[in-house]
DNA sequence: GCGACAG
DNA sequence: ATCTTGTCGC
């Protein structure tokens, strides 16, 4: 799977900023035009050690089943330091590689970060929906900007995410009682879309089924790795 | 000026 | 993200 679009986004903070603005335009945000079968996931985990060591899981699954049908890695090091609002930057390029050899062609995939619920719109699902050429759904742990209105204490409990007017995502109830996650486009979604599709999978943990796959697989990478080498 | 700040 | 110490609950 080697589709993957050269972005052309410069290394150099304030000209990432300036491109971020000018992509956000190219994003689709309407609605999906058939309904996903098969949901990728992308997650990476660091080298606990001071070794500049990334390490890149992307995961496939059914989405009637929950089952993992396929999966593909890479290991190696993130070309940035972490900056809110361009974790792209250093995440992005570990993610490509590892879904370049990805052998099924996923009809979504959900990213551990934000979409367009992000400064400039144009998150790490955005950046990654673009480069991989297939729909992305943003569903972060935390906030980045904006501000939630309450929502209810149930799953499924949903509220809209404002950031300077304008709707930019929701914070989504995936279990009773416990925190939400932050969904938001990515790319090739619109709002409600994202929501349903992200319930549709939500499991049996706050973080959705295929996203805590794609996080287990990254950690046991690490895993793997630590056994091999030091 | 003072916080906030995906992973 | 990762580390850290303890605490609460199934």
């Amino acid at each position: 799977m080697d589709i993957a679009r050269d972005l052309h986004i410069p290394l150099d903070a304030e000209a990432a900023f300036q491109r971020q603005r000018e992509l956000a335009r190219e994003l689709d945000l309407s609605s999906p035009t058939r309904p996903p079968r098969l949901i990728g996931a992308a997650d990476v985990a660091y080298a606990k050690d001071g070794s500049d060591e990334a390490y890149a899981a992307v995961v496939v699954l059914e989405r009637d089943t929950l089952r993992v049908i396929d999966r593909a890695d890479w290991v190696g090091p993130p070309a940035f330091d972490y900056l809110p609002g361009l974790f792209a930057l250093r995440e992005a390029a570990t993610l490509v590689e590892a879904f370049k050899k990805l052998s099924t062609r996923p009809d979504v995939v959900l990213i551990d970060g934000h979409g367009i619920a992000h400064p400039r719109r144009f998150g790490l699902a955005c950046q990654l929906g673009l480069t991989f050429g297939v729909p992305t759904v943003g569903c972060a742990k935390k906030r980045l900007c904006g501000k939630a209105e309450p929502l209810g204490p149930l799953h499924g409990s949903r509220a809209r995410v404002l950031d300077k007017g304008e709707t930019i995502g929701y914070a989504l109830r995936t279990q009773d009682g416990i925190k939400p996650v932050w969904v938001s486009p990515g790319n090739g979604y619109d709002h409600a879309s994202a929501v349903d599709l992200i319930m549709s999978v939500r499991g049996e943990y706050r973080i959705p089924e295929p996203l805590r796959q794609a996080h287990n697989a990254s950690v046991e990478l690490r895993a793997a790795a630590v056994e091999a080498n030091g």
